[in-house]
Parts: C-alpha cells; sequence; structure tokens
DNA sequence: TTGTATGCGTTATCAG
DNA sequence: CTGATAACGCATACAA
C-alpha cells in the first residue's frame, strides 16, 4: 500500500477527480451531500494533498525560504517571528536554512530556491555572488530575493536594514557625551559588511568629537565570545587602558565582561561597555549591557511584505528602519 | 519568458529530452560530444532542474524537515548542526520549521510532511498528538518522524535523548556532595515532559540523600530569563534561605544571577547554582555556570542516521546517549 | 548511445 | 452542479 491518492478518494466517494479537488478548494460550490461523501471518503483514507503534484501545476510552492548564516545567533530569531508573521498571514510556510556561513551549504539553498521549491528567498546574511549570478538567473521568472540586516553594495536590488553606521557613530558618541576620550572599538569579522560599516561609524564618531583615530584602539573580532575575551587580554595589555571599549556586537560585549568580572575589573566603574543589536540575554548580562536595539521583528515582517509585493508584480524599494539607542548599566561617566 | 524546461535544452542541443535528464544524472552514460552540446545548452538557457516535477516522478523530496520549538533559544543550534552535517552527507537538504510552540504553526509543518514535501521529520519537541494520529497516518508509506531531546511517552516510536531524570539527580547530587542540604529547584513549563523528569531527578536525588523533599522549595519556572528573576524573590522571601539552587535549564539561571548580582547577593560565597543544558553562553556567565551537557551534536547526528535507516526501511530502536556535569565557578561547598 | 512514450497526482478548462 | 481531459516537467522502461 502506497499513499492514497485523489483518485482513490474518488473512487470511494462515487465522483470524478475534479468534484474531490473542488471540494477541496471551493467546497461551496459542490453539493452539500457530496462534499459529505467526499469528506467522508478523505478521512477514510487518510488522504492528503500531494505538494509536489500541486506545485508542479500551480507553478508555486507556497513556501519562503530564509537563509541564515547561523542559526546559533540569538539575533535572529526576533526577525524570524517577524517573518512568520507575515508569511503564515499570506498562506506562506516559512522554511529555514542554516548556511553555517559554508559556501557549500549557502549554494545548496540557492539552488532549492532555483530549483521552484520556494516562491522567494529572504537572506538574513550578505548574500554570496551565487544568489545573483547573471548565468543563473539571466532567466526571467525567478524567486526574488529580499536581504535583511546585512546588506552591502552586493545585496540585491532589494533590501531591509538599519543605518549601521549612523547607529555606530550614535554609540560612540552616547559614550563620548559620557566624557570618555579613550574609546576602543571591537570589530566584527574581517569579510562581513556589517564590520566596515560600524568601524566608519565608530571613526566618524570620533572625528566629529574632534579625537584623534588610533589604530590601536581598533581590536579584531569576529562576533564570537572568545573575541570579546580576547579583546579582554589587549585592553589590559593598553597603558593607558582605554575608558570605554564599542563591541560591533553584544556577543563580544559578553566575553569581555566575563573576562573583566573574572579579572577584578569592574564595569562600568573602571571601564564602560556599549555592544550592538540588543540580543536576548543583553538585558541579563552583568551589568546589563547598554546597546544598540534593530527593530528585528519589524525587520522581518517588512522585508516579508516586500518580498509579496515582488512576488505580486510590483517593484517596491529598500527600506532602512530606525535604530535605537539602549542605555543600560554598562555604561556611566568616565 | 517563463523558466525554461528540459524541452528547452533538448531543442537547442539538438536531442531528446531523455539524453538531456541522464546528462544531469548519469553524464557518463552519454557520449562526450553530445554531453557538451547539452551542458552547453543547459548554461545557456539558465536551465535548472523543477523539483515539483522531479519529486513527483521519484517520489520523493530530497529532503528533511526538522522541527523546533523555538528557534531562539540556542540550545537547538548545535543538534541542528549534528542533523545537517549527516542530512548533508546523504545528500538531503535540511529544512528547519519554527513553531514557536505554537499549535497552528505546528499543524502547519505536519500537513507539510504529510504532503511529502518531506521525506522524513526530526522533531526537537515533544510533538503533538496530531504527528502520529492514527486519522492522517494509517495510510501506509507515510515519512518517518524521529524525536530528539524532549522525550516523552508520546514521542513515537523512535527516540534520541538523555536520561533527564539521572541527570537532574546528578546535578543535584554534587551540591549534595558540596555540603548542601537546603536545595531548591526552578522547575520548567508545566506542560513540558523536561519539567517533569528533571523535577523527579532532584526529587530523587534528595530522597537518596535522606532529605526531606519540601514543597516550598520547588520554584515554579517556564525556561525563561524572566523566571529566573522571579525565582530570586522567592529564594530572598525564604528564611532561611537555600544555600543552592538547580535550574531545569540555563537561562533561567542566568537570569538568576542577574538579579542577584544587582541585590549584592555573591555566586557562589552566597548561593550555588546550577543550570541545564550548557549553552553557548553558560561559560560567559557570571560566575561560569555549572551544568549539564547534553551532546547536542551528537544527538542530532544520531537521530538524522536513525532517520536514513527508517527511510531504508530498518526499525532501528530509541537511542539514550550520555550526559556529563560540567563544573564551573557557580557552585562551591556549603 | 540515443529516442519514444508513459505516468507521477494535481488543477483548470470546457462541456454537459 | 459535475465529469472528462489536457497540461505541468521530469525520469525511466523499453525500443531502436
Amino acid at each position: 500500500m502506497s499513499r492514497p491518492t485523489i483518485e482513490d478518494v474518488a473512487r470511494i466517494a462515487g465522483v470524478s477527480i475534479a468534484t474531490v479537488s473542488r471540494c477541496l478548494h471551493m467546497p461551496d460550490v459542490v453539493a452539500v451531500k457530496t462534499r459529505e461523501r467526499v469528506l467522508s471518503a478523505v478521512r477514510q483514507t487518510g488522504y492528503n494533498l500531494n505538494a509536489a503534484a500541486q506545485s508542479l501545476r500551480q507553478r508555486r510552492s507556497n513556501t519562503v525560504l530564509v537563509v541564515v548564516p547561523d542559526i546559533g545567533n540569538t539575533f535572529f530569531s526576533e526577525i524570524l517571528g517577524g517573518i512568520e508573521a507575515e508569511a503564515s498571514a499570506a498562506g506562506l510556510t516559512m522554511l529555514i536554512g542554516d548556511t553555517g556561513r559554508i559556501k557549500a551549504r549557502e549554494d545548496a539553498y540557492v539552488r532549492y530556491l532555483l530549483n521552484g521549491r520556494a516562491d522567494g528567498a529572504l537572506l538574513l546574511a550578505d548574500p554570496q555572488a551565487a544568489w545573483f549570478d547573471i548565468p543563473t538567473r539571466n532567466a526571467v521568472g525567478l524567486p526574488p530575493i529580499v536581504t535583511i540586516s546585512e546588506v552591502g553594495p552586493d545585496s540585491g536590488p532589494v533590501t531591509v536594514s538599519i543605518n549601521n553606521e549612523a547607529a555606530a557613530a550614535a554609540a560612540v558618541g552616547h559614550l563620548i557625551a559620557q566624557g570618555h576620550r579613550r574609546i576602543a572599538h571591537v570589530a566584527g569579522p574581517v569579510s562581513n559588511v556589517l564590520t566596515e560599516q560600524r568601524l566608519r561609524g565608530y571613526r566618524r564618531a570620533l572625528r566629529e568629537a574632534g579625537l584623534t583615530l588610533d589604530p590601536g584602539l581598533e581590536f579584531p573580532g569576529d562576533f564570537g565570545l572568545a573575541s570579546g575575551r580576547a579583546a579582554f587580554e589587549r585592553f589590559q595589555a593598553l597603558d593607558p587602558h582605554p575608558s570605554a571599549l564599542f563591541f560591533a556586537n553584544d556577543e563580544m560585549a559578553m566575553g569581555f565582561l566575563a573576562s573583566a568580572y573574572a579579572a577584578g575589573v569592574r564595569v562600568p566603574r573602571d571601564v564602560s561597555v556599549v555592544g550592538f543589536d540588543d540580543i536576548h540575554f543583553a538585558q541579563s548580562c552583568i551589568p546589563a549591557l547598554t546597546t544598540i536595539r534593530q527593530p528585528r521583528a519589524e525587520m522581518g515582517a517588512t522585508a516579508m511584505r516586500l518580498l509579496l509585493e515582488i512576488i505580486g508584480g510590483a517593484a517596491p524599494a529598500s527600506v532602512q528602519l530606525p535604530y535605537e539607542l539602549v542605555i543600560r548599566d554598562s555604561t556611566t561617566r568616565a
């Protein structure tokens, strides 16, 4: 025995397959008695629509593919929530693909989309060229793509993001306003577009305050806890210490906090710390972390709406949403 | 213009569609010159396989559906990593569905599976009845399911987990060994199977040590940061205070640590804390958290392997993997 | 080595 | 209101 098909149902109900299909999709168009017979046959057989056949026929999958670079990064979950809300409202199923920032895996999802298994894709990472490759996308009618959050010059025509440079400048501006003059920056991974944007904001804020840029105060990082810990070592090695650090994300700031605490360096008494992203745990850091909040749920929802518009034939413009400086306990006057 | 089909390629290459198909799937069976012509036509047209047509024909989707209850919970990411490794090795694409523990969303993924869009499913949460419903699954040949981590009596025939009760007992046993006699437990959400299992382990450890069970030391919780903070309030209200707390997960423990720190209660000087899960941030808590580590990547990999076995026609048994008590700085002698 | 022809399970068109 | 039937795009058994 294999899966029951629409034909099995039709036979048992004593109707044509067309009627069965109608019962499932336009129930009010079929006679009540017929409908009852059909639905009963459906239950009896345990019938389920074959999605492959349906998409083949309808030329769409009612699925949206969401590609994340690292599912372990809690930053993404709220974005996914925003996407889900809009997607399910539109009758689409949201499926998440995790690339782990590995090229082969990203390629697999590119293929997934190209094969028509999704009607469109939302990318939560700076996309590789493959997503927009001329050779693969020269055929028209390919599924549309919207890029969220990690938006750079190669992110395609439609994007949703915040102004990372301005946000970083605001974060550093806050430190400057608190009286800090010697402010370090812990950057993200070199290849990431956000790294560059946030670094630019850091530099701009210093420049605008008339402070000199010191390359020795720009620490490398990779968005991971460990690089926050490493930043603490560099911090300690500097003489005089910076009085504040601006981290390109919260996780690194948390690593720094842990190392600082262990070493008896108190935040914000001895040094002020600002993160970026306002991840879930930022509020429960010790001390609670001052950071930049991105409207993540709204970013996801907006991107999903844009995607639906494109699918519907429109050509919407990219969107930039407002960020917010969230001041907590990790910063104070120098 | 719409997507090119195999027929377009065939026409341009001057061969039949069968040959095109063979070029794509069994390249060595077709003449070199022919193959070159075909592949060139593929490039020229930007042709991509239509997955719907392919799965309709082959009666499988080469996709595995992974259902998580809450993508924001970092606990799951490592499991996903383990799954991905095995899945891609087997030529399957892993797709993640996030239910947010919302019934309607879970149902959507049940349907997804039933519709044949995935060849099998891995559930990272105690599954609702719908996954194993007799009416929907009485038809044979439906895609198999393996449940991971949150395993209870209704988790289906094949599961991968640790012995949560024993692990909880080990965690509490550690506290007892350190000399603690007044140990509180902060439980998970009431409906969760893990809550019950870990609570049982807590009670068993106390009983076996000859300590009396005090219902007043069993605090409610929901796995969230906030309930960890609430636990701190209860802790403070108790006289005498417990000298240690065992939390049903790390996130609640982190909430407690934050509140305790803010209130000037020092861990482990004033109170010892044990979590459960060893999430990413557990190592960077202040202080670093003693907890139970589950072999998450291996759990994922094992589950994926079991699923493949079932798909291959085997009937493997459930697996229980070893856990590990990770002792860090949040516990010390009473 | 290549081509022909059939069917996978639906939906939608068109008659009745 | 219902039924017959033609695609949808591909893989494969069978012929050549």
